[in-house]
RNA sequence: GUGAGCGUAGCUCAGGUGGUUAGAGCGCCAGGUUGUGGCCCUGGAGGUCGUGGGUUCGAGUCCCGUCGCUCACCCCA
């Protein structure tokens, strides 16, 4: 086999993807609770959408983006994260002239062209929520708190909510020019890629992991010193409305993320236990973006949860569920009974709901009920010749071994009733 | 794009200083019980040692290239 999955992307097989099914069904169980509705958009888009919402000048945009040109010589990409699309939508459908918020979640698959390492892969895989139409923090609140909701629906328990803001672009400006008014001085002590973050965002310096640059702007006074009156009012109005969820959170002034929509509220949830890609969930307030698209100005709010990043955490973590019975019965055949028999039973048992599967390899009895245990079965049938002539067969229960024979006729009920009663004892109900 | 580490059975890995038929555990298949799972025992299948070249009487082992994977930087979920 030459032909592998290629670089940076990767098979989900049985086994972990019922993890996925799992984790996706934990999202939108959180959502519901939180009145968010799902969206779905294309897994591409005309490339000048991310170039226009991400920034032109973001590494996604500049490097990492899947960029094609297809045959009607449109420009297109892989979608390189959720809410350029979203918002694309929501203007496109003009869904801000419905009732607001406009409450909407996604989930699936992002490409970014980047070096693969542990929780970063080329195809990887979002859960993300976006709500438009309102700039009250209360909202940010609402979205910082159904995060939350979510990484404990999941089990995650160990986590620390960073939260800043940027303000908008009017007192953004100033502090920009704060920042390289004083910066600019010491520029060749800088690492080299903030000597360049210097002249195209000058933000970006404070959160870089240089030490030498971290100590050169230790001394500069954090930008939620320098809110305009608006944005600092947000600004305590969302520490506020945590405090009153009983949400801790680390006032964290370095961090200022890397997409250039984001205004106000900026927030990530990190773990422990993922080495360097630690950010499990992470977003912020983009009150700007619909207008830079074209539309209305449509205050925003959203986050992104990467889910391969966060089933890491919780397999480090040890917390992830442990995997249930696959099949409620096993149908074994022994001796001469026809297999189209068999398969005809065992149809008429699927089709009363249990899930029932059986062996295709003739092999022994012994076998059989191996392949039975491994499955977890709850009950194995087993179909031998002598019964099978008297129009019985044989049901044993795997748990202690217990046996029984029944009639062929009105199988199917009896063994749902069996496995019911199975069930009620295994979750001690009875 | 930069740096480092690693490629041996389906999986996880052993294989001092080069030496004959390349091993283990798990998994798979069969048997021990001619109709009964978990535990145990026996046997079996399964390997171009990533790949190409070089050194050598001889390379899984040493050297070089190449491909792949992994981790880190960058950035981000």
């Amino acid at each position: 086999m030459e032909i592998a999955a290629v670089r940076g992307t990767r098979d989900i097989l049985p086994g972990e993807s019922r993890l996925w099914a799992w984790v996706e069904e934990a999202a939108r169980r959180t959502c519901a609770r939180y009145h968010y509705e799902e969206i779905r958009t294309p897994i591409f888009e005309l490339a000048a959408l991310f170039a226009r919402g991400i920034g032109e000048v973001t590494d996604i945009v500049e490097k990492e983006m899947y960029t094609f040109v297809d045959r009607g010589g449109r420009e297109l990409a892989l979608r390189p994260e959720g809410t350029a699309g979203v918002v694309r939508a929501v203007l496109e459908h003009k869904l801000y002239a419905g009732p607001l918020p406009v409450k909407l979640f996604y989930v699936g698959p992002m490409f970014r062209y980047e070096r693969p390492q542990a929780g970063r892969y080329r195809q990887f895989t979002q859960f993300g929520v976006e709500a438009f139409g309102s700039a009250d923090a209360a909202l940010d609140a609402e979205i910082i708190s159904l995060g939350i909701s979510f990484l404990t629906e999941v089990g995650l328990k160990e986590w620390e909510l960073r939260l800043n803001s940027i303000g908008c672009p009017v007192c953004r400006g100033p502090y920009r020019e704060l920042l390289r008014s004083r910066l600019e001085p010491l520029r060749h002590e800088l690492c080299v890629s903030c000597q360049q973050r210097l002249d195209r965002n000058p933000l970006r310096v404070l959160d870089c992991k240089e030490e030498g640059c971290r100590r050169l702007t230790e001394g500069i006074p954090p930008i939620d010193e320098y809110l305009c009156p608006e944005c600092r009012r947000h600004w305590e109005s969302v520490q506020e409305h945590l405090n009153a969820l009983g949400i801790p959170f680390r006032r964290y002034p370095r961090l200022v993320r890397g997409l250039d929509y984001y205004t106000r509220t900026v927030f990530e949830l990190v773990t422990i236990g993922l080495g360097s890609q630690d950010a499990v969930l992470g977003g912020g307030r983009y009150d700007g973006l619909a207008e830079m698209m074209g539309g209305p100005s449509v205050p925003a709010i959203g986050f992104a949860a990467g889910l391969d990043r966060l089933l890491l955490g919780l397999e480090a973590a040890g917390t992830l569920p442990e995997p249930g019975p696959e099949v409620d019965l096993y149908v074994a055949r022994v001796g001469d009974v026809p297999q189209a028999q068999v398969l005809r039973l065992v149809t008429e048992l699927r089709r009363q709901g249990l899930r029932v599967d059986m062996d295709f390899l003739g092999r022994s009895l012994k076998t059989q009920m191996k392949t039975a245990d491994r499955l977890g079965a709850v009950f194995t049938l087993v179909v031998g010749e002598g019964e099978w002539e008297r129009g019985e067969v044989l049901l044993r229960r795997m748990s202690d071994g217990s046996q029984e024979v029944l009639p062929r006729e009105g199988l199917a009920e009896k063994v749902a009733e069996r496995l019911a009663a199975a069930q009620a004892i295994a979750r001690g109900e009875v």
